[in-house]
Order: structure tokens, then sequence, then C-alpha cells
DNA sequence: AGTTGGGTGTTACCGGTGGTATCATCTGCG
DNA sequence: CGCAGATGATACCACCGGTAACACCCAACT
């Protein structure tokens, strides 16, 4: 009867989403650059512990990355309103990274600069979220060209160039945030928006010989 | 007379500068994961001295940094041809952006993933450059908003997201390049600068528009 | 009850990497 | 020759990630 196994399995899944929340308050407050020994140390307990239940520090990494990214994906998984709109729900899931890397600035700076140089795994994890978003938009971006009579066939790298000028503008926009008065997060999304909705109409027509 | 100084110092550069070749081989042939110990065998000597020239790991990768971001602004330094058409130059530095981090990735990827988080020398200096390179961009579209009548307000924000979107297309198309039939170096960047360049004209006010 | 075994904890250690102190050697030059 | 400075190497330290070994606790079985 394995019922004392799975009760068991029960706490060690606990245990381990414990051990991710002390992670995630580390890097909070000791910044990106979180060791093995700070974690544990935030959970209250010495490192081996922690091993037991976080294998490795890729491990670790990809763990939280996966956190991370369902809570961005949560997060940029904005409801397609009953008109569904696909201007405004672009507008929507940039004002909501934003809001994101704004709030999270040092869980943003883990998740992609450190963690990926920490294992395969987030990268391999990154990639397929970058891909899985990028194919959204490659979807919303075919069906206006197609609506406008354009050819798709840049629509992938257009969708996966979108992501990086958001992520890019973004950044930017993070770092000169407190400087002076800068614009607000609403109006760099409705620029950002504006900025590519008309860079849709750039692309040349349905007819052959294109790109 | 510090004709003896002089002469050691001389040296001393070109010491150095020989320390940044094997640190160049190293990472073209061990990844952009080495370690100073991998650099100092490739240059053939031990540790210690590979430290009397080069003080920390962070010297390294910032000097590196330095290296490569002034080979990359040198050939992102397009002439200006007769007619400087923007456009056309936009189109070409693209495409040398390209040709580069296709011919040199482990090198890319050292420079803006691994050197980053080794020094915040390395990310002061490739900030400096983005912004460099920022503002250059921020000229050209100034002026072509000027010219079609458009505010100005957002150029800086376009900028910095145009030259994300060229590093997210790129890091897209660096990665499916060798599967299956791509796009080639200057469809993309065809494709890339028709975009850019007609989001610009959605840039607002000056008057009521087009779609 | 007592024993036993899995879960949980700690201390002590290893291997690798960045960085340094100390000592040996070579070179140029009066 | 003999000195000084530059150049070299060995041996070491500190830190980090990771692991082995051992100690405790508590529930379950007899």
């Amino acid at each position: 009867m394995p019922s004392r196994t799975a009760a068991t399995q029960e706490r060690r899944a606990r245990r381990r989403a414990e051990f991710l929340d002390a992670a995630d308050a580390a890097i909070r407050e000791a910044g990106p650059a979180v060791t093995m020994a700070d974690v544990a140390a935030a959970a209250g307990v010495t490192k081996p512990v922690l091993d037991r239940f976080i294998s490795d520090k890729g491990d670790l990494a990809g763990a939280l990355a996966d956190r991370y990214v369902k809570r961005l994906q949560d997060i940029l998984d904005v409801e397609p309103t009953e008109e569904s709109d696909p201007r405004g729900m672009l507008d929507r899931t940039i004002t909501a990274y934003l809001a994101f890397i704004e709030s999270e600035p040092e869980i943003y700076e883990f998740l992609v600069q450190r963690a990926p140089v920490e294992s395969p795994d987030v990268i391999e994890h990154l990639s397929r979220f970058t891909h899985r978003l990028a194919g959204k938009v490659t979807d919303v971006v075919t069906a206006e060209l197609d609506r406008f009579g354009r050819s798709t066939a840049g629509a992938e790298a257009f969708a996966h160039g979108m992501i990086g000028m958001v992520q890019a503008a973004g950044d930017w926009w993070l770092a000169r945030r407190s400087e002076g008065e800068q614009m607000s997060r609403d109006q760099l999304s409705r620029h950002l928006v504006r900025v590519l909705w008309t860079g849709l109409a750039g692309l040349p027509p349905a007819d052959p010989e294109t790109t």
C-alpha cells in the first residue's frame, strides 16, 4: 500500500515549492547573483538539505524559470475581449509585460541574464516560451496580413523581431524610468503598438516574387 | 631617462594584446565558457603570468568586449554613400550586423551572454555601445520623421526597440539558419528594413493619417 | 512496549575556478 | 661580474557547487 509513499511525495513536492519560494525571496533580497548557500540560508537549512529537494543549480534555475515563465505567460495571456481586436490585445499584452519587468526587475534579470548560463535547460525553457509567444504573434500577424492582402512570408521573422523590439524598448525604458520625466508605461506601449502595427503594412503585397 | 621603462611599457602593452589574442582563440576553440586557465594555456604560460597582464576576469571580459565592440562598430559604420540614403544605410548596416553574428557566433555569444555577468564594466561597455548606436539611429529617425512631419517624441524609444528587433530577429535567424531552407541574410535585412521603415510612418500626431 | 527504517538534519569534505604570495630565473647593462 | 627589473613557476587561499558520512526523530510493525 503506497499510502505512505504517496503522502511523502506530496510532502516532498510541497517542500520543494517552499525552497523555490525561499530562492525567490533570496533573489529579491540578494540580487540575481544568488548562491546555493544563500538560498539554503534563506530557507533556514544547510546546503545538503536543499540538495535533497533541488538536485543542482541548473535544476533550481530551471524550476525558477518555469515558475516565472508561467507567471509571465499568465500575465501576457490577456483575455480576448469579445470583439477580439488584435491591436488592442497587443497593446494590453505589451503593457502587461512592461508592468511585469517594472515590478520584478531582479527576477527579470535573473531570468534572462543569470539563469541561462546556469543550465541549457533554462535556455531551452526560455526559447520554448519565446517560440510559443512568437507562434501566437505569428498567428495574429498572419491573419492581419491576410486581411490586408499582404505576403505572410516574413511573419515569423517579424514576430520574433517584434518581441525583441518590445524587450529592448522595455529594457531601455526600465533603465531610464527613474531619470527625469519619462514616458509612462501606457505611452510606451501605445507607441510600440503604433510602430509595429504600421510596420505590418510595410510588408509587400501577396503576389509572387516577394521579400 | 625613462627609455627603459618606456620600452618596457611598450612590451607590456604588446604582451597584453598577445594574451587577448590567445583569449580570442580560446573562445573560438573552447566556446564562450573559457576559464582563465584555458586562456593561459592557449597563450603557453601559467595563470600567474597571465594575471600580470590581465588583472582579473572582469578585465579580460572588458578588454575583449572593447575589441569586439570596436570591430562591430567598424563593421556597422557603413560608408554614407554619396546620396546618403538613410534607408539604404540601414539596410547595409543590418546586413553587416547579420554577417558578423553569422561569422562569429561564439564571440557573439560570449559578448552578449557571458561577458556581462563577469563584470559590470562589460555591461557599461555594451550599454554605451548600444546607446551610441541608438543615438545615431535616433538622429536618422528624427530627421526622417521631420521630413514626414511626424512627432519625434518617441524617436529614442523607437531606436532602441529597433536595435532589439534586429538583434532578436538575428538570433532567430541564426538559430534557424541551418534548418531547411531559410531566408537569406539579405532577405531578412530587407524584410526588417521594410517593416521598420513603414513603422516610422506609424508615429503619431502632426495630423490624422492612414490606418 | 521495543525495534526498525525511512525521512530529515548536520558536519566535514572534494573538485574546480578565480586570484595571490613566494620564490626562482632570465635579461640587459653599468 | 653583479645588480635590478622583468618574467617565470610552484604552491597556496577563498569561494562556490556538490556529496559522503553520520546523527536524530518519528511512525509503523511485531
